[in-house]
RNA sequence: GGGCCUGUAGCUCAGCUGGUUAGAGCAUGCGCUUGAUAAGCGCAGGGUCAAAGGUUCAAAUCCUUUCAGGCCCA
């Protein structure tokens, strides 16, 4: 019976499937956009706009992309995209960090004893894999770029700009040479990075040292006591430090031996035998560690202290060396820690970083006298010692100190040392030539380039400067073999040589043969080569790679006419404060003086659901492959998680994320369906549309322009009112695209699909879509108000939803790729706050209506709404100039009365209506009709006008 | 230990310069629909705004401390 009339409606029709099957129908996406070249395409397309540059920071070959990496790059695309579909040229060209020590230590881990030049070649062969690897995940996760001509930093042309910009620092006076201490192998007579470093027990022989002051008032008086575990570093000790704020006490001790006197077991046997004498000594250590010192020495204090003091107050005292002849001068240092020891500590800047920092500070000498092996030299001071092996040595300088009557005590100790992971040595701390970057020469102008930035989020600034205030000379020299050559000569009598010229030389060299050949030629190939006098020499230390990617804009944005420096933006995680953007702002500032970027933005760290690490999570213990979600979920799932968070916090990440992310994709997805659906029989260039087509220059076509009722048909207020949202949707998009707030677009779109559009308009506008003649004023008015709405939505979505946006806008029957269309314009015609205030009012009411339609459900008063004849009172202003028949109609209702009333109330009972047999509505008029008893008046009409029609045709 | 930052419903986010019973979407529960159907619609429950102090007539919103977490240092 009523089944017949199925045939007679409108329903949706389209071919764009409910289902995404993101991963198989992605890919297929990406073969069609790679074989159009879409990314030439776009950038052709934009070729006289202006210029958006967003310089990618290159990610190290390493490894797989993970969900890290992944939140990066999509973020980069993001801007990239939004960027493009604002107007702009916004050129991408991807970039990788080659050279380094991860990649070589996994090389030289694989395979041992290698050559430099083996060690390079294997590396590069590395890093040249890992760079198709992850351009190939990349690509997959939708971005786009310019990605057959990446610049990576070891192609020759980028290790000739960095010699180059070495060049200028060399030049400009900047760069300089001295000792600094380093980790050191005595096996395997190398510096060591600390990945290179592993730990294991080991026993050494801990000493309590007494220092006699030599000047102030405790001159002659007293003794400052240090403990150390390297008892072979004391013939470099040329201070002490103490805590400037932590209380001290000059006081008189007694060694009482006996049980507490410990026994040395080892090496240290010979010494242990001979224990200290019952002696007194006035010693001066911190307050709070006396109970320590006195358990560790047997040593107990006599009577009450002599006098007590801030560690600043020792500060400047001199204080007699225990074997040699000099003094050490006391220095206040807020490092210095009262876990262990006495509190003032033994200062030897050739042996130690903290030791170093402070020498430096108060212009001492780097003494390290030892050589390559780990063997004393004549510097030590100790001609008996010289060619000794420090850790052999140990006993010789305890034997020593107490001969001089120094030693306080000594004790076998249990702890984790570092060792050569090669050689298996112990490592030593040994200060080694180094060069380095003046950063005083820079910091000011650094600082002043800072606050010509912009920094997104603000406090980045504040980051930014506190490390660039704080930052020490870069030490720019590495003991390695996988980078560019530090280009230092050396003449015949070893004396090192900086020459712009030359290393400019070399540049040209190496742009033409790669930075290889410094260590394919020897000394007199590579002179020859270059034209440098006879016997200059060379070394194969290398540069550091944090000056390889900071000279980028050098590199890069300088050269390749497609980009500028400086860029308009970098974007990265918020560890590159003190890393990439530094490095680059401190390289850009000696270059050229000011910052390399416009902007930074930086974002936070993947965390999962309790806002851990993932590495310290016990939710997630597999790796986060981002290849992973994208196999499972789809590109476009992960890019949505991406535009869902708020990145400048850290980034919550989890499972049931996702599961949410595809609810609201499947959401957004339903939504275009149904409105393609509904388009089906909607031809957007007929005439009655003819007007919005021919939009002015530069704006979106299709959604441009309107005529006096906007559309330039009979809307009715919901046609009104949503075109209005949509108003809305557009500027909150663009504005917060254009802020970069993502999320902002993310929550926007999600909300209009679900609630304007979903719940609302399409539900609204179903009885008219499908019920009504095809071509009834009406229906076409919102079908051009659904077609308006799809166009902005796909190219809202576009820089998201990569693929899905692409897909929906091809059913649409456009030839060529969203990805090339701009955002829609703001178009102030569409805009109807009439409308608007109209349909918040008629919501409220909505809302009373609905609640009362539930408890008549409950009561099984009626099952479906349209079964209702409701009664409305509510203030008559509210709904006056609207015809009955949409209020109606938007309620979805069959039969509603309105009374006047204060208070809106609503009041529900059965209808008498008959229940139409094609709209389902219950309509006073069914049964009317004889030839249609089953119809409304509005079905019979239509319906009769269909068969007239088929009869025509 | 220091610097910078974060902490609102199960999840992701709103909540402007302090001012009525703290909002949204999703999820959950219960219904309706079967003409968006591995869909759609409605209704409902759910938060002492990390905790404790303080400023104020009034604080999620300002201040202090604590706790938890992140990045970078040490």
């Amino acid at each position: 019976m009523s089944q017949n009339y199925k045939d007679t409606l409108n329903l949706p029709k389209t071919d764009f499937p409910m289902k995404a099957n993101l991963a198989t129908r992605e890919p297929e996406m990406l073969k069609k956009w790679n074989e159009a070249g879409l990314y030439e395409q776009i950038q052709a397309a934009r070729a006289g706009a202006e210029l958006f540059v967003l310089h990618d920071g290159p990610p190290f070959a390493n490894g797989d992309v993970h969900m890290g990496t992944a939140l990066n790059k999509i973020l980069k695309d993001l801007v990239v995209k939004s960027k493009t579909m604002a107007g702009f040229r916004a050129p991408y060209v991807p970039g990788w960090d080659c050279h380094g020590l991860p990649i070589e230590y996994k090389v030289v881990k694989e395979s041992r004893g290698l050559s430099p030049l083996e060690v390079r070649q294997k590396s590069e062969a590395f890093a040249r894999k890992f760079v198709d690897i992850q351009r190939e995940q990349f690509k997959r996760l939708g971005v786009f770029g310019d990605w057959e001509h990446p610049y990576l930093t070891l192609d020759p042309a980028y290790e000739a700009e960095i010699l180059r910009a070495f060049a200028v620092f060399v030049e400009k006076g900047l760069v300089y040479e001295s000792m600094k201490p380093v980790f050191w192998s005595t096996g395997a007579q190398t510096a060591l990075a600390e990945a290179e470093v592993e730990y294991q027990d080991r026993e050494d022989t801990t000493v309590y040292v007494k220092f006699p002051i030599v000047s102030g008032e405790l001159a002659g008086k007293a003794s400052i006591a240090i403990w150390t575990t390297t008892p072979w570093t004391l013939p470099a000790n040329l201070a002490i430090a103490v805590h400037p704020k932590e209380l001290y006490v000059a006081r008189e001790f007694k060694n009482v031996g006996g049980a507490s006197a410990p026994r040395l077991s080892g090496e240290a046997t010979e010494v242990g035998a001979l224990r200290p004498l019952p002696h007194s000594e006035t010693l001066v250590l911190a307050a709070s560690l006396v109970d320590k010192f006195c358990a560790a020495t047997g040593f107990e204090p006599t009577g009450e202290p002599i006098s007590s003091f801030p560690g600043s107050k020792l500060e400047g005292l001199a204080a007699q060396h225990p074997f040699l002849a000099r003094t050490s001068a006391i220095f206040a240092a807020d490092f210095v820690t009262m876990d262990t020891g006495t509190g003032a500590v033994h200062i030897a800047p050739g042996h130690g970083e903290d030791d170093y920092s402070l020498g430096r500070k108060h212009g001492l000498q780097i003494l390290s006298p030892v050589d390559d092996h780990g063997r004393y030299t004549d510097e030590a001071g100790l001609p008996n010692l010289t060619g000794k092996y420090v850790f052999d040595a140990n006993a010789d300088i305890v034997a020593l100190l107490r001969e001089k009557g120094m030693l306080i005590s000594a004790a076998a100790y249990q702890h984790s040392y570092p060792y050569c992971w090669r050689s298996k040595t112990p490592i030593i701390f040994r200060a080694v030539e180094q060069f380095f970057i003046r950063i005083d020469a820079l910091r000011a102008n650094a600082l002043a380039a800072i606050k010509d930035v912009r920094w997104i989020p603000p406090w980045g600034e504040n980051r930014i400067s506190g490390t660039v205030e704080s930052r020490p000379d870069w030490v720019i020299s590495r003991q390695r073999s996988w980078g560019v050559p530090l280009p230092v000569f050396y003449s015949a009598e070893a004396e090192a040589i900086l020459d712009p010229k030359w290393i400019r030389k070399l540049a040209d060299l190496v742009a033409q043969r790669g930075s290889n050949v410094w260590f394919e030629l020897d000394d007199a190939a590579l002179a020859l080569e270059l034209g440098l006098p006879e016997g200059t020499r060379h070394r194969n230390d290398t540069i550091d790679v944090w000056i390889d990617s900071g000279v980028s804009h050098y590199a890069v944005l300088a050269t390749n006419p497609a980009l500028r420096d400086p860029a308009d933006m970098y974007l990265e995680a918020t560890d590159q404060h003190r890393g990439w953007f530094q490095s680059s702002l401190m390289t850009s500032v000696a270059l050229h003086n000011r910052a390399p970027y416009k902007a930074c933005v930086t974002h936070g760290f993947v965390v999962d659901v309790d806002g851990k690490k993932i590495s310290k999570s016990s939710s997630y213990s597999k790796p986060m492959d981002a290849g992973h979600f994208v196999a499972k979920h789809g590109a476009d799932i992960v890019r949505l998680w991406v535009s869902s968070i708020n990145y400048t916090d850290d980034v919550p990440f989890s499972e049931e994320m996702f599961t949410r992310l595809g609810d609201t994709y499947r959401r957004i997805r339903n939504t275009l369906r149904i409105l393609l659906g509904n388009l089906s029989d909607y031809d957007s260039s007929s005439r009655a549309q003819r007007s919005e087509v021919e939009g002015p220059r530069g704006a979106s076509p299709d959604v441009s322009r309107g005529s006096s009722t906007a559309l330039g048909m009979t809307e009715t207020l919901v046609d009104r009112w949503i075109l209005d949202r949509l108003e809305n949707v557009i500027a909150d998009c663009r504005a917060a695209y254009a802020a970069y707030e993502f999320h902002k677009v993310y929550h926007t779109l999600n909300q209009f699909c679900a609630v304007d559009l979903s719940s609302l308009y399409v539900d609204i506008t179903k009885d008219r879509l499908y019920c009504d003649a095809p071509d009834s004023l009406r229906r076409r008015a919102t079908q051009a108000a659904m077609h308006r709405i799809f166009d902005a939505l796909c190219r809202l979505l576009a820089p998201i939803a990569v693929f899905t946006a692409e897909e929906a806008w091809s059913f649409l029957g456009r030839a060529s790729s969203v990805h090339l269309e701009v955002f829609p314009e703001p178009n102030d015609e569409f805009r109807n706050p009439t409308a608007s205030s109209q349909v918040t009012q008629l919501l409220a009411l909505r809302a009373v209506i609905g609640q009362a339609v539930e408890r008549a459900r409950q009561e099984k008063l009626i099952g479906n709404a349209l079964e209702a004849a409701v009664l409305l009172r509510c203030e008559q202003d509210v709904i006056a100039g609207i015809p009955h028949e949409e209020i109606e109609e938007f309620f979805i209702l069959s039969d509603l009365k309105i009374e006047p009333g204060k208070e809106p109330v609503a009041l529900i009972s059965k209808t008498a209506s008959k229940k139409c047999a094609r709209c389902w509505r219950h309509r006073p008029a069914v049964g009317v009709s004889a030839a249609h008893p089953e119809l409304c008046d509005r079905c019979e009409a239509v319906v009769e006008k269909k068969s007239r029609q088929d009869l025509q045709d």
